[in-house]
DNA sequence: ATGGTAGGGGGCCTA
């Protein structure tokens, strides 16, 4: 089975892009970022067209995560553990080929600028995030953490790294968050799949930063120890960044080792469960 | 050279 991630830069802006890249890539569960919308306004519909059952956790204007997927949800978890006032985490857990399986889809505050609160903000949500992973791996599960962690966690991760200098995504302290994320057992399937660099997921509207491949890595897949045992490929998706009216990020999709069999259920069946 | 662009919401903020 193939999951997804993409940070699609406003759901409503870009419904159009998202339906076509579904259509054509098709993977069995997507994790969406940064649908800057409300849940009742969500385009539910025009993703269980496509034949996914949908499970969202937005606000208005701002953050917003969604979990796309063919399989019915067993269970959906919104929200980080220890409280947040912001929408950036959404789990699901599905059954597949007999064993359980969580995704997460995340989406990591940006933290600028370093001056502000909003760093301290970025790094407390990421020992968060370190720390609900803790709980997931010390119950041997099955899991896909994905999405945009708004971090560059080393030089082989941006074409040009000294424009990053001083910028929140690649300051010592979040490459440290990052780590520690990895250091608890998780594997980055993307770098697992290609150790060369020159692969980035993210590039600026601004300066031509596409045109340039001024590009950085900031999406991520992170899968505990029993899901990198599957772990079959893991690819970016750089085609949409070149479409009209594209995202800033493109997907990344990491194919495991299990069976899908789709299936889709009522909405509303979706929408329950408040774990945290 | 401290800009540049995009989305959302509502008269600027976030990225």
């Amino acid at each position: 089975m193939r999951i997804a991630t993409w940070n699609i830069n406003g759901v409503r802006a870009r419904i159009e892009t998202a339906v076509n890249w579904l259509k054509d890539a098709n993977p069995d569960i997507v994790c969406l970022q940064e649908t800057k919308i409300e849940d009742a306004a969500f385009p539910t519909e025009a993703f269980g067209d496509l034949g996914y059952n949908v499970a969202v956790h937005g606000q208005k204007g701002f953050n917003g995560v969604a979990l796309l997927s063919k399989l019915p949800f067993d269970e959906v978890a919104r929200g980080i553990p220890g409280g947040e006032d912001q929408a950036r985490l959404i789990e699901g857990v599905f059954s597949v080929s007999g064993r359980a399986l969580r995704v997460a889809s995340v989406y990591a505050p940006n933290g600028n600028p370093i001056a502000s609160d909003k760093f301290d903000y970025k790094l407390a949500w990421m020992e968060k995030l370190a720390q609900r992973m803790l709980v997931a791996l010390a119950a041997e599960e099955t899991f896909v953490f994905a999405g945009d962690f708004n971090v560059i966690p080393t030089d082989l991760d941006a074409r040009f790294p000294k424009h990053w200098v001083g910028d929140a995504l690649f300051t010592p302290q979040a490459k440290a968050a990052f780590r520690r994320l990895q250091y608890l057992g998780l594997t980055d399937a993307f770098r697992a799949c290609h150790g060369e660099g020159g692969h980035f997921t993210y590039w600026d509207y601004q300066a031509g930063s596409w045109q340039k491949d001024d590009g950085i890595r900031i999406d991520f897949a992170l899968l505990s120890p029993q899901a990198a045992d599957l772990l079959l490929n893991a690819e970016i998706d750089k085609r949409p960044r070149a479409w009209a009216k594209p995202s800033d990020h493109v997907p990344v999709v990491v194919e495991l080792d299990l069976e899908a069999v789709s299936q889709k259920q009522p909405p509303q069946l979706a929408l329950t469960g408040q774990l945290f």
